[in-house]
DNA sequence: CGTCCATAATTGGTCCGACCATTGGCCCAA
DNA sequence: TTGGGCCAATGGTCGGACCAATTATGGACG
């Protein structure tokens, strides 16, 4: 067979759903629309779109099921997320992730992309970019000696902060569901209560490095983290004896 | 803020949607259906589960967003991937510019986790899952010589099996997704007609380290693909003058 | 005047029956 | 064997109806 070099999209003869839900997202974009506003009934959207409730639904029920939107009886359609007619929706699936494998897959994600987006940041971040991680820093830090231990949501900050500073916005993304991920099944600290502990003082480091421009510093730093939270997971694992079932 | 363990799911008010899933993945169960199986017709599983076909088709209308299930008119509906009834849905939505800039974010995702599914690959495959890589190699060889040029296809198999060799399924799920980001702008090579050429021999030292059982070397290897294509684009990129706009 | 509660209107959830568009198999003729 | 045309099966859309949860309304009462 010789080589087919277009790849020769199937023709859509029927896109209603897919028309709604472009409209909707022009509509919301016009309108300026973000997470939490209500959205037009169904009754309203079936009507100036000319098309049944029907149609709309089934619209509405696939960006529900992609976590977009909330719906509820007898109030309204709402926005979870900002919406755009070009998104890429990127539904990972995999087997219910309550065991110690799970967890792990999420820092083997993290390991691979902390890294990098610290070694970007390192390279591209400007001085107000750096001046704000140094911040979330300080705050972080703040956090850790009042309250003697690691604070997910500063921890989070101080991250996030880098991977906006990557210029990357996929990173944040990918790895905000990989946080989300692990503490869905993280909500005891599996019996070791200064978990996180020992990675703090990387957290510094890692600044230090993005701050001198360094890049493979940076990711150097970025795996410790990752490597000391890996450490903390065996740990508590071994110490509840996790065997892989919820 | 204090730590709230419990995650409080919230109530859901109607499971009749979730129940004909759940019904679902139990019959796709205990029917032993797998991916490109057809399941049950929408008037079948209205009929069989005492719902009606609209409520059958919001719960299939979901699974369909989810990329689970595909839907063919006329035809009848195919699974997509394995069902569970206790399986994880995490939808990751993307920005998708269509830029250059884009195409090189995706290439930045990729560095990261390629490099480590390489190396994690290099030290969890067996026998059988280096076998298979070897095969899906020189298909690729095979396909390159016969046509003069890589093939997308058979470069994506031999990647693939990397990924399921590194026993951490997000691998494949995540750069899946920007295989398909990298391709929906990429239709042609940017007027470079031996785009990735320069990645080829690579793959072969990438398997060869694998078979090694060496990490950092295959971590290196697979880096040196990723920044040939990322040189490649940017060839293409220069001789188009592509300034970031479609 | 303000509060409280029953009532009505609004809105999403489900159901029904019908028809359309596409697909795929079947049969028959060239 | 091949080709075309017919036809049943299947997903897609439609309109209308009713149910259930929520919210707004407005009047009664303190």
């Amino acid at each position: 067979m010789s080589a087919t070099p277009v790849p020769l999209h199937p023709i859509r003869t029927a896109a209603r759903d897919d028309a709604v839900l472009d409209a909707l997202a022009a509509f919301a974009a016009s309108e300026g629309l973000g997470p939490g506003d209500r959205l037009p009934t169904e009754r309203v959207l079936a009507d100036r779109l000319k098309v049944s409730r029907t149609t709309v639904r089934e619209a509405l029920t696939r960006w529900e099921g992609l976590g977009l939107v909330e719906r509820r009886q007898g109030s309204g359609t709402y926005l979870k997320a900002p919406v755009s007619r070009d998104m890429l929706h990127l539904p990972l699936t995999l087997p219910s992730g309550s065991d110690l494998d799970s967890l792990m897959h999420t820092l083997e994600i993290r390991r691979g992309l902390e890294g990098e987006a610290a070694a970007l940041c390192a390279l591209r971040a400007g001085p107000r970019e750096i001046a704000l991680i140094r911040h979330k820093l300080e705050v972080m830090e703040k956090a850790f000696h009042e309250r003697q231990g690691m604070s997910s949501d500063e921890d989070w900050d101080f991250h996030q902060a880098i991977f906006r500073a990557s210029g990357n916005p996929l990173f944040e993304q990918i790895v905000a569901a990989m946080y989300e991920l692990f503490h869905r099944f993280w909500e005891h600290p599996l019996g070791v209560h200064d978990f996180g502990h020992a990675s703090f003082p990387f957290h510094r480091t890692l600044y230090e490095r993005i701050a001198a421009r360094d890049p493979e510093g940076a990711r150097a730093e970025a795996l410790k983290i990752i490597a000391s939270v890996e450490a903390d997971l065996r740990r508590g694992a071994a110490r509840l004896d996790i065997t892989g079932s919820r």
